[in-house]
DNA sequence: AGCACGCCGACT
DNA sequence: GTCGGCGTGCTC
């Protein structure tokens, strides 16, 4: 009769639970095991954590470990990650677990696919021709590579230098070596052309990564990273949680992309969590951007990370020559947005045989519709949102909560007919006055609701390479990495769009976004030409893109946030707090406020309504922590939450390091 | 995150 | 008289 106690294992699941819960085993579990476990009425598959066991959970009350999954242990370097990016956002240890294990393994993993299996190393590892510049660049990231060790790059290099065939070097060395490489891109489910590049440099196709994945593939995929069978990872920024057992390489394509925030969850930088995920794995990270963010010039600068630019595009493109149209003095038709010399540079354009871009970052056909009669305006229930009137669907939609009905027949407010009336252009109004004023030419919208995924990409790409469309009109999806070998001229409608607002990053986005777009123009032989709609010509942002001085402008906008102590020469952590009930909402942010940590470089702004100050029938109010470089915030923070009382209706998000102040 | 338990409105 | 709304509390 054996009367010993049971073997205590620590189990971390992924829920929202900071510990690790304590389950009796037939045998001591090697930490990474994955396990299914009871809890309370289910089953849920979680992972053998580090955490000694808890002795204190009666013995009565400890429950078995039903099963040890057949699968690899999760490495001690994703481990070791999730409990940093745990402490670093405030989250909870297992919320952080869950981005990657959850939906994968709920379902114990049996799938076998070979379609991210390289044959060989032969796979293509020789190369294309590369120009001077990206061979020196590449050899820098191929030693960066065979060094196995931490460090970061910064790869700066204009739009359409060929930065994709540099970085795609260093994969090639990690290749060579055996090891895996993880490739961050920020919207990968558009990403058709970049795997279409990638096959041709290699042959084969990497393992995808991303949400919108069938359970199937994500399950086989989650597997063949596990196992290493998946020697090249392309994903979405959760694929930093995938179990990589041999990490070679990390590349974030596009790193100044806002899309990189997690905003909801566990908010996280995925750019800056590479960074993290890569020091752990003693492997090299490199930021690719012709447009880098701020935080990564100034690392560059301090020497903290290497710099590798590329100042020319490949095959002897020229950049574009970028000129400005000053709305106040060539003005586009009473309720038309396109100004008469953008006409005309569109009319030119195509009778060269070359194709057109209109560039407006609105969804929908009217971001306002208002009464004439009483001036009411057509607003969201739940939301601090004007509806936006989209014509393709014949709605008005919410951008923020999705609520959407149907343009009413007369006036909600004083019940006036046939009275509406539709303020300002989205990009299904700019598709309206193109076929008015080209009924000929066919013309296209790309906007995220009309190119929903991979399919819609690829095809709407295809169609523009076939000559089977001719002007695109698209919202900031079009900024990213396209290349559209006979787009020549880059119109923007609203240049001024996003200027407004107050908001820290506003010039820098708008600097980033606008040369993004200006960038797919003239790619191949003939020059590319962009016009830039705008009433202040001579703003800062409009003068950086004429002069395609971003650099300076870079550091204009570092002289501006250095003596405040503005991020990247700060730190910032918000506090969104929120509640059904208004009241609440505000007596829960004025407490937060009189306990506020106070002292030496900490400054606490706020309690303001967030930006949106309803949003999906919440209220919300926002404070904002400031401090200097050097403090520990999330101390500060945790300890700011701990000894303040707050009602459980109302709800406190944090986001450490926010990036949007919406 | 689920899932159960627990008190107040319209129905077979 | 019940079925069911989702508020609140717990899960080793």
């Amino acid at each position: 009769m054996c009367l010993a106690s049971p073997i205590r294992v620590s189990v971390l699941l992924p829920l929202p639970f900071e510990a690790a819960f304590t389950y009796a085993a037939e045998e001591a579990l090697a930490p990474g095991t994955l396990v299914r476990v009871p809890l309370g009425p289910r089953m849920v598959v979680g992972a053998v954590w580090d955490d000694a066991p808890d002795e204190t959970v009666p013995e009565r009350r400890l429950k078995a470990v039903a099963e040890v999954l057949d699968f690899p242990p999760l490495p001690e370097s994703l481990r070791e990650f999730v409990a940093w990016v745990a402490q670093y956002t405030l989250a909870k240890r297992g919320e952080v677990l869950a981005l990657g294990v959850k939906a994968n393994l709920l379902v114990a993993a049996k799938g076998r696919r070979k379609v991210f299996e390289f044959g060989g190393a032969d796979a293509g590892l020789a190369g294309p021709a590369l120009s001077e510049d990206q061979a020196v660049a590449g050899a820098a990231l191929r030693a960066a590579v065979k060094a196995e060790k931490f460090g970061v790059t910064l790869l700066d290099g204009v739009t359409g230098s060929g930065k994709t065939e540099v970085y795609l070097e260093a994969v090639a060395q990690a290749l060579a070596v055996g090891k895996q490489s993880l490739v961050l891109l920020p919207e990968i489910a558009l990403s058709v052309q970049f795997l279409q590049r990638f096959f041709s440099r290699f042959g084969a196709m990497p393992a995808v990564w991303h949400s919108e994945l069938t359970p199937a593939v994500r399950r086989a995929t989650y597997k063949a990273v596990a196992t290493g069978a998946a020697k090249v990872v392309v994903g979405a920024r959760s694929a930093l949680f995938l179990p990589f057992p041999d990490l070679g390489l990390i590349v974030v394509d596009e790193e100044h992309e806002s899309a990189f925030k997690q905003e909801d969850g566990v908010t996280y930088h995925a750019r800056d969590m590479a960074v993290v995920r890569a020091r752990i794995s003693r492997a090299p990270c490199v930021l690719v951007s012709a447009t880098p963010s701020l935080e990564s010039v100034e690392n560059a600068n301090s020497g903290r990370y290497q710099r590798l630019d590329l100042m020319a595009r490949h095959g002897g493109a020229k950049m574009p020559a970028v000129a400005a149209l000053d709305l106040r003095e060539d003005p586009p038709e009473r309720g038309k947005f396109l100004a008469p010399a953008l006409i005309a540079a569109v009319r030119e354009t195509l009778a060269r045989g070359e194709q057109a871009m209109l560039f407006l970052n609105r969804r929908g056909y009217a971001p306002l519709t208002l009464c004439r009669h009483c001036g009411h305006r057509m607003a969201c229930p739940n939301c601090t949102a004007w509806l936006v009137e989209h014509k393709s669907h014949k709605r008005l939609i919410c951008h923020h909560c999705g609520h959407n009905e149907a343009l009413p027949e007369s006036c909600p407010a004083c019940g006036a007919e046939e009275s509406f009336a539709a303020i300002g252009p989205g990009v299904e109004r700019i598709a309206e006055e193109v076929a008015l004023v080209f009924p000929e030419v066919p013309a296209l919208v790309m906007a995220s609701d009309v190119i929903t995924g991979p399919k819609e990409a690829a095809a709407a790409a295809a169609a523009i390479a076939a000559r089977e469309v001719d002007i695109i009109i698209g919202t900031q999806m079009v900024a990213k990495g396209w290349h559209f070998p006979h787009l020549t001229l880059v119109g923007v409608v609203d240049a001024d769009l996003g200027l407004g607002g107050g908001d820290l990053r506003a010039g820098e986005r708008t600097v980033q976004m606008l040369y993004q777009v200006a960038g797919r123009a003239g790619r191949e032989e003939a020059p590319g030409r962009v016009l830039l709609q705008t009433y202040s010509p001579e703003h800062p942002v409009m003068l950086a893109l004429l002069s395609g001085d971003l650099p300076a402008f870079m550091a204009q906008e570092a002289a501006e946030r250095r003596p405040g102590h503005w991020p990247p020469f700060g730190r910032l952590v918000a506090l969104i707090v929120s509640a059904l009930d208004e009241g609440l909402a505000d007596r829960t942010a004025r407490a937060l406020s009189r306990s506020a940590p106070h002292g030496a470089g900490i400054e606490i702004l706020g309690p303001a309504p967030a930006p949106f100050a309803l949003l999906r029938g919440r209220f919300r109010r926002r404070l904002l922590m400031k401090t200097r470089r050097d403090l520990p915030v999330q101390g500060l923070v945790r300890e700011w939450l701990a000894r303040t009382e707050i009602d459980r209706a109302a709800r406190v998000d944090v986001d450490v390091d926010p990036v949007s102040f919406m």
